[in-house]
Parts: structure tokens; C-alpha cells; sequence
DNA sequence: CGACTCCATGTATACGGTTACATAAGGATG
DNA sequence: CATCCTTATGTAACCGTATACATGGAGTCG
């Protein structure tokens, strides 16, 4: 219907391959090779073809070539929101390799929906991306990983690699990549911080079972207290969405419902660390002078309210992932290799010794 | 060539919708439109294909659909890049009204680059997107303008629209439509604040000459100085890009520079606002008891320093954008409407009255 | 100098849908 | 009951590119 309105308001269709042919006085196989870069040398005839694709203003129709059998110049990424900064610096990372491999990069967007995410999946799937990155963390549902494990089935038939990135494999028999970081050991890292400078009443913010990248985190943070002999008290699991309002509703709900009975926060994320930050000065507790506060994925803010955090390697995961789908030979049937970035921690002005005393009541 | 890796290791070619219709005991067309909606009613046929849909677990292939004339699923977004939460925002709003029109997003990164921003488009249109849509700022160079307003008109030939969004447009002869919002308005009526506190040597940081931006934003700077009979010192206007690590730069020069001669700082937009306040902590001002400062953009995370800055409807822009670009009729040559969304100053904490005295040496 | 090789180019088909047009069946109307 | 209209479906012609195969000319070698 397009096509039909543009050639009704001006009689003109869009330039094809067969104009440029006729102009420039070949046939379409020479200007398809030409324009494919599919040519040893060609000199003269190459002239005259670059000559009418820019006087023509032609540009190649992507679904026509997608159709005729070229390879696929699109990258999928699924992520639960463009304006969560953690998914965003992943994405910036995919964008950027993508760009280096001369790829698309096609983006969707779920809110975090499971359903979402797999009738996206599905939509990436018409499109023929090359290969289809899933970002962040995901419920440990059977029937979920399920079909999710089909999906990925049907996304290798077709040729094209499913990549999971921080999230957790689908098992050895699905034929999916995966690139995760270091959840649980980063957690451990900064947890072992607060616990050597003596805080033995550590609040966790964001705790939310079956959801695999807080789960992991609270692995690291439960590890940490039993390597250093500290008695892990369940309650001070709070549980929550990883959202900046959740860490204020979390900080502001407790202290409301009793004293104070921590001495430092882990935020499962810095989103949440922010909110709570905000929490507790409404308060009039100060962060690091009454109360030590420490979160997860060293987001460029996070810098400004002196933050101490485990830094993520973002763009790398989103590189990496990049990489390994363009990589991995097509139609290898081995085994799926996995990837592990590293984290660690960066110290900045949101922690200080616990002095010994009881802690005060907020 | 990955059809035949695929083929090669399984023998199994992708379904089609002739297998389908074979599947179903009716021809390619009848599955062809029921799945694209376009039936009236079918009743037991319906039933049937669908059946055969599902369990052949078939999909469309977006190229054939794109080839065989089909309305375009697809809409293209061309920002700086993802990571800037300025065009994160943007890139959200588009996201979700795409997802609510049931159209892909196409997502392009330029780096801030003109060329790259040209190349994009380029791509764009290759990929036959609906629409595409340009956000943000840019430089106001003739050249440029003239080779944006023929891709404009290359776009609508095939059908497509382009949005500048965030942008001036190109000029009444070239097609493409336009969703603005106040800067000048925004930086017209933040500086008066100021001004009406009693600030007189009010520092802007970010001026930019010939990005259409921060030109809009000085000009409500210098607009509002003159109404309120404030002579207008070029000095107090620095130059520097609209980042983050530019606003620490920007200060740090300029008390180093010399004793401090501002009570004020309005920073470009909030990332500067970010770094500056960094700035002038590492030279022991405080905000806002020594210095009062200001951003714009209102980003989530400008709540966690109180910041005083003007709300731009991020979100609204993309949406709108997408909805104007959707809406208007395809063949419709009329003269091109624009739209203008509000701003609106956010009243935080960082700004003061300023106590009458002489600004000491910062 | 002839046979063979290699490379540039042309010819024609396939890719997987959509849709204009044709056709058949069923219902309404006189 | 004949006619006309409506609706569901089938048939076949594209859409614009890539590429397998065919062809022709130049270069090489015995």
C-alpha cells in the first residue's frame, strides 16, 4: 500500500537493482556481485555501476536480499527495559560490537514479562536476526525454561544462536550460549568488605527468590556471613523488586515498623542503594556516618553519591555476546560454551568501621 | 548458507506457509490471510490452520512478508547512544508505542558523529523501516542540512517517514515531521528562578555553538537575564559538550582559573549539573549553601542529589513521535505539522537565596 | 597455433510471502 | 425458481535480490 501511494502521488517507483543494471549498461548478477563486495575485480564495470548507484540514489532492498539467501545483517537484543541503566550499558555494548561486525542491531522490550519476552523471542525469529541476546535475570520456572528451550531449538534450526547473557544456562542439551558475570562473587566481595570493618548486621535490600540474579547475589551475601562465622538471620532478607522506589519503600517500611536493628545496608542493586540512600535521610540518618550502604552494578551516578559497589562489566557482556554469536561456526552441533566476566569491588565514601555500640534505635 | 548448514545437519528445511496449507488442506493464500488478519470470518478453516500453525510451530518470514509488499512492521530510532539516559528516555517512549502499534524498533547508535548519523539513516532505509526517527541535537551546518533534507525526501518516495525529534526542522519544502519540546522556554524560566533569588552572576555550562541544543538553551538563558535587566557577561557562558566528565571539567578550569566570580551555576543539562557538583565538592563548596545550581532534563537520578532543573517529557517525546509518524497518512503531501511538548521547572534543593555580600575567592 | 584454464559477465531460477483476479457456493429477492 | 450479490477459497503473478549454471573471451602452455 506504501508503494502504491508513493507511485500515485508521483508515478515513481523505488530505484531497484534492475535501473541501476540498465543504467549503467550490465546486468543485475554484476551490479548484485559488485554491490555484495562477492567481486574479485571488476575495474572498469565497477565504475560504471558505483557511478549509477549514486545517481540513481539505489539502495538495496534488506528483505529482498534477506529473502534471496544472504546472510542475515541483524542482531537481536531482548531486554526488560532501554532506561534501567544496567540493561542500557549492556545494550550499548551489543550496539557497539554490532556496528563493528556491520550489523543491525533491532532491540525489543518486555517490562520484565516472561510472555513478553518469549512472543518477542518469536517476533525476532520472523526477523531473521543472526542471533537473539536475552538479557538479565529470569524466574527459574520449569515449564518457562521449557519452552524458552524450544525456542531455542527452532531459533538453531533456522540458523540463527540464542544467547543468554547474565542469566543462567538452559541445560548441556539446548543449543544456547551463554555470558554471565560473577553475581555471587561480587557479592561475596563487597559483603566480606562490610563484615571486615566490623558490621555484623547487614540488611539485604532486593532479595527475591526464584529470580536468578538476586538469588545468586544472596548466595554470595549468605556465603560471606557463614565464612566469617556470622550468624545469618533471615529477617534481614528484605525482599523487592530491583527498582529505585523499591529501595526506598523497603528502607522507609522498616524503619517504620520497629528500631533499627542494622548497622549497614547491601543493596541487591544500585538503584535500589539510591532509593534507600534517600530513605534513610529522610531519616535523618546519614550515609556513611550512621549507617553504612553498599550496592551492586557501579552505574556511572553511582559515582556521585559516593557509592561503594561491585563494578559489572556491562559493554563487555554485551560485547562478548556480540562476539560469540557472529563466532560460533553455524552449524556446529558441540557442545555450548559458557563465559564468566569477573567482578569486583570499587571502594568509594559509602562505608565506615562500626564503632562498637549497640546500634541506636532510628 | 546457514539455510544449508541447517539442511546439511538435519535435512529439515525452515517451514513454510506452503507446508502449512498443505498441513491445513487449503491453499497458501487462505493461510496467508488468516494469519495477516485480513479475513472476515472463516470459522472451521480458521480453526484448521491455526492448528497446523502450531503444531508445525511455524512462523512468517519478516523479508518475504516485507518483499511481497506488506505494510512495514518496523520502526527505526537513530540516537547518540544508548547509555545517555537523555536518549534512553526517548528511545523508551518509541519502544513502547511501537510495541502498542505492533511494530519492531530498530535501534541505531551514531556516537554523535554527522556521517554516521547519515550512514544510519542510509541503513534505515535499506531495511525499509516505517518510520525513522532522529533524536536529539545537532549541529547546524548548511551541507548537513541539505543532505538530511534529501534522505527526507528519499524516505517519503518509499513510503517511509522521517522524524526529527528534539530537533529544528529542516525547512518547509522537505518532508519530514517534527516534535520538539521548550528548551528555550525551560532554560527561560529556570534562570529566572535564579534570578528572582537574587542571583546575578549565574554561570552556564555547556554552551555550544551551532548545536541547535544548547543554542536553545542559552538563548532562554540570555532572554531571561534581559527581561530581568541583568547585564549579560559572555564570560560567564563555557563551553563544553553535554557530558558528565565536561561538567567536572568545566568548573574544576574555572576555579583554578581564577577567584570565584558566580553565585549560580546553570548547568546544560543534568549530567553536567552531575559533574560540576562533583567539582565544586572537590573544592569545598558546598551545594547549595555556597553555590546554587541548576540542571535540565530532570533524569531519575537528579532526585538523589536534589536538584532544582527543568522536566523534559522524555518518554512523551518518543511516543508522540511515533504516534504523529504513524498516524499521518502516507500519501499525504501536505505541508508538514510540527509539535511542541512543554517543560517545566522541578523544584529541589540545591538552589538558595543569596545572602547580599560579595562572592568570596572560591 | 590449438587446447585448455580461468575469470568476468549474462541468463534464469528460487526465496516465501501477499494479493489481484477468477471461481464456486450460498443466500436473498423478485 | 431464476437472478444477482456476497462471501470463502483457489490460482497465479509478482516483490527485488542472490546465485547456480552457462557462455564467451583472454591468457597460458605444450
Amino acid at each position: 500500500m506504501g508503494r502504491r501511494a508513493a507511485s500515485d502521488s508521483g508515478g515513481r517507483r523505488p530505484t531497484t537493482i534492475r535501473d541501476v543494471a540498465a543504467r549503467a549498461g550490465v546486468s543485475v548478477a554484476t551490479v548484485s556481485r559488485i554491490l555484495s563486495g562477492t567481486y574479485p575485480g571488476a575495474a572498469a564495470t565497477r565504475g560504471k555501476v558505483l557511478r549509477a548507484v549514486r545517481e540513481l540514489d539505489y539502495v538495496a532492498n534488506a528483505n529482498a536480499r534477506g529473502l534471496a539467501g544472504a546472510r542475515s545483517r541483524s542482531v537481536a537484543i531482548i531486554v526488560n527495559s532501554v532506561i534501567s541503566p544496567h540493561y542500557a550499558h549492556v545494550a550499548q555494548g551489543v550496539q557497539t560490537q554490532a556496528a563493528i561486525e556491520g550489523k543491525l542491531c533491532i532491540v525489543g522490550t518486555t517490562g520484565g514479562d516472561p510472555e513478553r519476552e518469549l512472543a518477542t523471542v518469536q517476533l525476532m525469529r520472523e526477523e531473521h536476526a543472526e542471533c537473539v541476546i536475552l538479557v538479565g535475570n529470569v524466574i527459574a520456572d520449569d515449564a518457562y525454561r521449557e519452552r524458552m528451550a524450544n525456542y531455542a531449538r527452532a531459533l538453531a534450526a533456522a540458523g540463527s544462536q540464542l544467547v543468554l547473557c547474565g542469566r543462567p544456562a538452559l541445560g548441556s542439551d539446548v543449543p544456547a550460549l551463554v555470558v554471565e558475570y560473577d553475581n555471587t562473587g561480587g557479592a561475596y566481595a563487597i559483603t566480606s568488605h562490610l563484615l571486615s570493618l566490623g558490621h555484623r548486621r547487614i540488611l539485604f535490600l532486593g532479595r527475591r527468590d526464584s529470580y536468578t540474579t538476586p538469588e545468586s547475589r544472596v548466595a554470595g551475601y549468605r556465603a560471606a556471613l557463614a565464612d566469617h562465622r556470622v550468624p545469618h538471620d533471615p529477617g534481614l532478607e528484605v525482599e523487592g523488586r530491583m527498582e529505585r522506589d523499591e529501595g526506598y519503600r523497603m528502607i522507609r517500611d522498616r524503619l517504620a515498623a520497629g528500631p533499627r536493628d542494622f548497622t549497614a545496608v547491601f543493596a541487591g542493586n544500585d538503584l535500589i542503594a539510591a532509593g534507600a540512600r534517600q530513605a534513610l535521610r529522610a531519616h535523618e540518618l546519614r550515609v556513611p556516618e550512621d549507617v553504612s550502604l553498599v550496592g551492586f552494578d557501579d552505574l556511572p551516578p553511582s559515582a556521585d553519591i559516593d557509592l561503594t559497589t561491585v563494578h559489572v562489566p556491562h559493554e563487555e557482556l554485551g560485547r562478548t555476546a556480540v562476539r560469540m554469536a557472529l563466532g560460533r561456526p553455524r552449524d556446529s552441533t558441540a557442545a555450548v560454551p559458557g563465559v564468566m566476566l569477573g567482578t569486583h569491588i570499587v571502594v568509594r565514601d559509602s562505608v565506615r568501621p562500626l564503632v562498637r555500640e549497640e546500634p541506636r534505635v532510628g
